[in-house]
DNA sequence: ATGAGTTACTATGAATTTAGTAGTTAGTCA
DNA sequence: TGACTAACTACTAAATTCATAGTAACTCAT
């Protein structure tokens, strides 16, 4: 199987990560880190706010700002003004934001089967009350992903 | 030194997190910085090795050491010796390493959507050769999620 | 009208992490 | 003996993260 990353040796650093061919390395360059995974998260749960976030988070107030700039900036989110005098804006997800909503319950999926136990946050469909069971699975083939052998193919 | 330091420190961090009713927030503790989510991709991509992994990242020595060790120690990598003469060992997906697979697709498939263009590495279905479309659903119910409305319940 | 409270931040500096390069260990091979 | 390989460790500098304090622009109660 041959390699799925790009074959430049040196120049593979955080910032060039978007350019990379591995449409994987490119969306982590966005989300690649553990407080824009919680932040959209929360965003996902209904927060709005910066001090929202903040207290959900625990985080300190540099940093929410650098993450929502960057969440801002690359479109998963979205400043919305609510409050004119004085004036006040909140963050609000985007489609872009909506669609990865999937990725938040795969790694759901995987901690509750491998780090699970304990008290832990649940997931109900609100209309028919089961529990949410997230599965990958191939559209074209409906196989769940890991299931079937798949190859890479790397451009040029 | 400054390595079994730094692991200490991180622990502490991680535990703020792995100890959350949170399955997201628990993962993440984990897997939740760009450089373990590569390696992980490169390990399903067939690596084993700490210099392919190293030349692949383009990763500081230092980084990738940590890395992997944080990895096997959390039981997504087993390290596997496979030369006695010199001693040299590698690093082989466990169980729960192949199950993080559909949070990697998730995750590409997010990003084929809204960072794609350009030149892309893709991904077939070896059998039936159908580019593998990732699409996250509820087993119970079927449908994909963030098509239905969820009901979030946290332990009391 | 003054002072307390609210919200969304900025400023600052120390602690910690990351990056980059060089060196080490334990060997093999010619 | 000397060159070479693989998997690291050592060291230092640069960058990032954290925690706390402070600010701007208001509102509301006394």
């Amino acid at each position: 199987m041959n390699l799925v990353v790009s074959h430049y040796q040196k120049d593979i650093d955080m910032k060039k990560l978007s350019n990379q061919p591995c449409l994987i390395a490119r969306s982590l360059a966005l989300v690649g880190d553990a407080w824009s995974m919680l932040i959209m998260r929360d965003a996902h749960a209904g927060l709005t706010r910066f001090d929202d976030f903040r207290k959900s988070l625990g985080i300190a107030p540099t940093m929410l700002t650098g993450r929502l700039s960057a969440l801002t900036e690359e479109g998963l989110l979205e400043k919305r003004r609510y409050s004119d005098r004085p004036p006040r804006d909140e963050y609000v997800l985007t489609e872009a934001g909506r669609d990865f909503l999937p990725v938040l319950f795969a790694i759901g999926a995987w901690g509750r089967k491998h780090r699970g136990g304990g008290e832990v946050t649940r997931f109900f469909d609100a209309e028919t009350g089961t529990e949410i069971d997230p599965v990958t699975i191939d559209r074209a083939t409906g196989a769940p992903i890991g299931t079937r052998p798949i190859r890479i193919v790397a451009p040029e």
